[in-house]
DNA sequence: TATTTATCCTATAGATTTAATAGATTAATG
DNA sequence: CATTAATCTATTAAATCTATAGGATAAATA
């Protein structure tokens, strides 16, 4: 399940980068178009800022912006950030990997085999879309 | 996340359907050989019981069995039954659809038109692929 | 029919994650 | 220097996941 914190980032990141302009949008704005509750919008953007998509400025006028041309923010670095491994178990994960507990041997495991399969095919839609593809 | 639910329960029916006799396979010794807890995967496999996959035999000699060939049991359906709806978000779920309290349309919704693809390439796959190709 | 074996069922506890809230702080601008 | 708006920390509330416990039920065997 994708978690509201994705959703609304995408959301935000969308309303952002329709402004053709760049200038700082605030996030009451963002908040109150997208009805997304402004506290949790909030700690969103503060992500995405950490994270080098989103540029902040702060006093009258200030707000969030991009950083980058969206056809350079690929969605799989901003699902990574928002959602984590983008892969559905951590051993078939390419940036998070990590050893099941359970399994002796990952080449004869079903479950593993399979993940590989799924994990190849979103990544291939998340690596070649852009956010401004979701424009 | 794929839940550890639907880890060991593929791993599971895995495992029975390695049987070629069909004979019934104990809990105890499904838990042993696939290093999972006894009593969570017991709760598992009467799920499977319940949604149609599996047959039990109470009693001395006992255990699970397969209902169908393991050609015919697709992965999205299996899925479905442990892990739940396979599309990442419900408003583009095609069995467990609902509506987003927060969009107001969901054709221009950026984060909906993403997600169907996502959906289409991973549904591809679980409906192509059956419990006979996981062993 | 007594014994053994194994599934079935209900309840619940602990851990983790997610979503949201509250309040104080810091910085830029006019 | 007052106003505006972002930033940070801490905490809570709710939901979900994982696992465990304990007994009930049913079937096979001797």
């Amino acid at each position: 399940m994708l978690s509201k914190k994705t959703k609304y980032g995408l959301k935000a990141l969308t309303f952002i980068a329709r402004r053709t302009d760049n200038k700082p949008v605030q996030i009451a704005t963002i908040a109150k178009s997208e009805n997304i509750s402004q506290k949790f919008l909030e700690s969103i953007l503060l992500t995405l800022r950490k994270s080098g998509f989103l540029g902040s400025k702060k006093g009258k006028g200030g707000g969030y912006y991009l950083l980058k041309d969206p056809k350079e923010i690929k969605m799989s670095s901003v699902m990574r950030v928002l959602e984590g491994p983008i892969a559905m178990i951590p051993c078939v994960s390419l940036n998070f990997y990590e050893k099941c507990d359970d399994c002796p041997d990952e080449n004869t495991c079903a479950v593993h085999n399979l993940m590989i399969e799924v994990r190849d095919c979103t990544l291939n839609i998340f690596n070649n879309k852009s956010l401004s593809d979701l424009i």
